[in-house]
DNA sequence: GATGAATGAGACTTCATTCAT
DNA sequence: AATGAATGAAGTCTCATTCAT
């Protein structure tokens, strides 16, 4: 009896027998429907093109999704998810601070090559930017928080002031993002190496000494 | 005499100033464009809304007009020839860098807010995307330069490595730009004051210490 | 032993009362095909809606029906079978014209309670006007039978041509169904008891005296 | 100088030169609504339908009508002005009861057999069935105000009921157009004789002897 | 040159029916 | 027999572009 068989006889008591909605389908449905948004934006891509992509009827795309604007929700959501988790993570461990950015630094380098093309297709619409700018807010505001003591105090030594470490931050971050996204897909890896390497060495040079490998 | 000679004839009356009419009908289409396109997009905006914002048959757009792409590609080059003139200006001005830079900032931002809709409409498709980026790039270049003595060497005072210089410079540019381009129109002043303010102060923390007001 | 051979074994458990299971949920797709039907029409309804009112899985209903259309017209014929029914009881019975005729209307009207939403179903196809057309006819014939003696006679008095008389008696029935058929459902109750009213009255003051209560 | 010549001279003044809308086409399509609305219904007709039974593109049509929904009400419309105003006109004139009815029941029937497609169409849409009740009622009121003197006295003699009158006239009305709205086309004119043959023969030997020919 | 009605391709979505399980 | 996911044809509507006037 291999893992299948036991799928189905796991549900046999509500659904005595039938095919299931299939995660594996809706995961390459998400996948499609990201490069294609990525690609070409909310309005221009079409549903017939993801679903091209996909391999699997049209129609079939509305059982999985109940329309367009579902469909892109979902895919924002799903690498909202990805980053929330990985963040969380980080910012519990308990090392150095120079330790942590560097670990943050990655991880959100590495999730950009993944979700890059989106950052285009959340920006289509006047809707969707909006979501855009209050994910990239609380991103900001993690940010802010890995460099603060819990009484406040800023982690690094630098004597600037309160506003100006938030505008840098919050430069920084819509900066890189908005450079990542305009790079030609065969351009990516190296601008996304560059960019890294730059910001390790601006924050050596500045803030975190301790940072630059 | 026909209905059509008594067009024709009405029409050569005004021969004379004919070619005035016509430059100041196109640039009414660019204006209502600009607008459009930046509230909308490029794929949502639509030649009939522009020619009702602009008060002139859908028809007659394309005679001034080869498409929809073309208007859109003439909105931004009208953009990009205005802010070339002014930086030009500023750079062959022969002032402090304080002085220069404070100049070049004020320039920029009053730029910002009459073009800032656009930027999500280059934003939208991808071919247009790459033209953004050229601009940007070029922009950021100039920046360098004003920064920059003739012999190469950086005017300003500041250990960091030219990498990190190019870095900062870039990531200040695209941040600020993404970060308007996100905003909503009614909070845009604001934001963009905010901007400018926190712009200033970082520098005169520390690049430029005598640009604070 | 496989998993089909399982849910085989488990089905013979209820072979004894298979048949009658089946009967059972084939009524209950029709009642609910019944009211989906008048609800919102032949187009309007969807085999999904019928499914998920049932309890029963779309596919399903293809067991028991060969197709959308088959399944109406089942629900039609289901209706007229009752009618004729309780039409036969009450014209063999040997009673006075006036009770009969009384009965009759009770009969025809509680009825309709039932039935009303699906006239506009019936309504709704070319192919299915003819057939509701056609019932209707035979309705008209039996209401004529109803008040005329074996030989031919007329057994309510009234001076009346026969021509006229049919007349009567078609607009009368072709009124009352269309007039039912265009109540909303929240008034369906008072206009019903109004019509049945109104129609006792009217046979009173015209053609039978005795009717009224 | 032709007619067409004259009408275009007349809009130079606001429109220079340009196609117009097309009165003649918007009649076209709404006589194609018409026909296609009456033999399939709301939900069956469909736009492509109708564009190819006026010969002219899909597109189009929504230069003349919004959507669908108001091209069917645009069709009902255009028959309840020419009923409202037929009536009206034999309303106001100064003669015999029994005259006054001959010519309204000429011209129902007249109209009857241009509009009686429609009938079904606007059956089929919950919304519409009550716009259809409502004109329905409104016809009532008018064919009872058209036997009623100034005072409130019935015209004609008849010891009936005010309620029985009214059910009379209601189900007369109602009767009369749910037989027409299911014949078939081809028996149509057939079966529209015999209804005002039949009606006015029952309204002779009723209320209005004067009446028959 | 100007106009705007006409065009038709194509977008999203629904739904009766099929069929693997 | 039962299930419900899969299918794809078809429907409504939009819109860039053309072209008769």
């Amino acid at each position: 009896m291999n893992e299948r068989s036991f799928i189905y006889w796991g549900m046999q008591k509500e659904n005595a027998v039938a095919r299931k909605l299939d995660e594996e389908k809706r995961s390459r449905i998400l996948t499609a429907a990201r490069d294609a948004f990525g690609a070409e934006g909310f309005q221009k891509t079409t549903i017939k093109g993801i679903a091209r992509a996909t391999g699997i009827a049209q129609g079939t795309l509305y059982t999985y999704f109940r329309n367009k604007e579902q469909l892109f929700d979902e895919v924002v959501d799903e690498i909202w998810q990805t980053f929330r988790g990985g963040l969380e993570k980080i910012s519990i461990e308990n090392a150095a601070i120079a330790e942590k950015v560097a670990k943050f630094i990655d991880f959100c380098f590495d999730l950009l090559i993944q979700i890059h093309p989106l950052l285009r297709g959340m920006y289509t619409e006047a809707n969707r930017r909006e979501l855009l700018d209050d994910k990239l807010s609380v991103i900001c505001r993690h940010i802010e928080e890995l460099f603060t003591r819990p009484d406040g105090s800023p982690i690094v030594y630098g004597e600037r002031s309160v506003e100006t470490r938030k505008f840098n931050i919050n430069v920084m971050v819509y900066g890189i993002l908005f450079r990542i996204s305009l790079t030609k897909p065969e351009d990516l890896s190296t601008v996304i190496n560059e960019l890294k390497n730059a910001l390790m060495q601006a924050l050596s040079e500045s803030v975190l000494p301790g940072i630059a490998p």
